[in-house]
DNA sequence: ACGTGGAGTTAGTCATACCTACCATAGTTG
DNA sequence: CAACTATGGTAGGTATGACTAACTCCACGT
């Protein structure tokens, strides 16, 4: 029993595999074995097997060569883990002071071994709160996550306005450069000049023009605003 | 590489071999396999087979019916657990505001999973405290533990005065009955009236006079001091 | 219609850490 | 001294969760 942790207990692998199909099945799609095989970084045939078990728990629907993709109970399942996850990043940097760019790893594994006890305990301390460091939503005990209306930073068109909502934390070298630019949740931006056909574009942050190629800031997430007033001159 | 967890990365279950091996000798003595047994709540043949794991790891001195004993190496990672336990609890009361009497359990799992770097942000936030809620010594980084002189409550004479310093975190139930009476690590206290033929004892905390059975103090561990002024008289 | 390649599965191993059932050694006692 | 008992081991089995090797399925191109 020395893998028991939380109260629904499941095991730390099956709830890397509950998390990563929710990250990968997106607006409800039946995700393939490969793409799972990719994300966790194991071999195509532990997929196969694990779905199967987790089909078996019903939390994963699945049929032999059909994708997977979470039932309610599975989805449910990952919302605990979520967050569990994102409150221990939280507090991570909250109270113990970790840098914003080390903490995901730290949670990664913190988020299979806590007691509901401690995860509201640490829920009670930081005043509840609705978003992780990175600017994700943190879902309620009962599994609800605020919805948004995000999109990827590169989609934005030239002069268009936006605030960083989201980053992905999941990079830590991405997440230092991200810091350095000042691209943190809340930060105000404005996209200048485009060079699609070379992958580069202009942004700019706090009035300073930041040049970066496209694939530089895949996981920053913006909401997008009015343009800034200087942009609707006479 | 679900399990994998701290720098030196022991698995949780060889950890908590460890540890009961380092109670359980106390004063190095070869420690019998049906202890552990009994200790671990394992059957035998589970602690031999673990016995000759943490042999061939160098960390345990075993042959086959001779009983173990931590080695220099087993008893500086028993050391590296123990401060993580330890501090771990502290941090559970101190800034989590959990429980005195709950916090093992959730110690317990912890332990297994936090990172160095985690660890050291505990003991920053906490101040380095030397000592856990429980009274115990919190090993430093480089293993060392502040030798203290104690003995079990149960062992004080008629008139012998002394202080609780430790109290052993494992039985919820006692830890919650002694913090009633007020047998907490600190207090002062002085033993009354002992009938050792029925395993009856009073001792007086506070100026209240507490009756027990011997059995329920064990666990209790005190310091002597030189007795009440009141005592003393002409 | 047919062959090929990639995706997905089956089959069989391995390591960890547990278990039960049974065997061996040794120490005490009639 | 033989028998009984406690202690400690061996052998063999289970569950997880990973792996490699080798097969099947099927869509696509010709």
């Amino acid at each position: 029993m020395v893998g028991m942790t939380n109260s629904t207990s499941l095991s730390p692998a099956r709830e890397d595999y509950l998390k990563a199909l929710y990250h990968l099945e997106g607006d409800s799609r039946r995700v393939p074995t490969t793409e799972l095989a990719r994300s966790l970084e194991v071999r195509k045939p532990s997929i196969t097997a694990m779905l199967r078990r987790l089909h078996d728990d019903g939390l994963v629907a699945w049929e032999p060569r059909g994708g997977a993709q979470l039932t309610r109970r599975g989805r449910a399942a990952t919302m605990r883990v979520l967050r569990r996850h994102r409150l221990v990043e939280t507090f991570l940097v909250e109270v113990l002071g970790l840098d914003w760019s080390d903490v995901h790893d730290e949670a990664e594994v913190l988020e299979h071994h806590l007691s509901d006890r401690m995860v509201e305990a640490i829920d009670r301390v930081l005043g509840h709160p609705t978003e992780d460091p990175h600017g994700s939503p943190i879902p309620s005990t009962t599994g609800s996550l605020a919805a948004r209306d995000l999109v990827p930073l590169a989609s934005l068109g030239t002069g268009e306005a936006a605030i960083v909502r989201k980053v992905d934390g999941r990079y830590r070298k991405r997440l230092l450069r991200w810091k350095e630019l000042g691209l943190v949740p809340g930060a105000r931006l404005e996209m200048g000049e485009k060079r699609d056909d070379e992958g580069i574009l202009h942004v700019r942050i706090d009035d300073v023009d930041v040049l970066t190629g496209g694939r530089g800031v895949e996981g920053i997430w913006v909401e997008r605003r009015a343009p800034a007033v200087s942009e609707l001159g006479p």
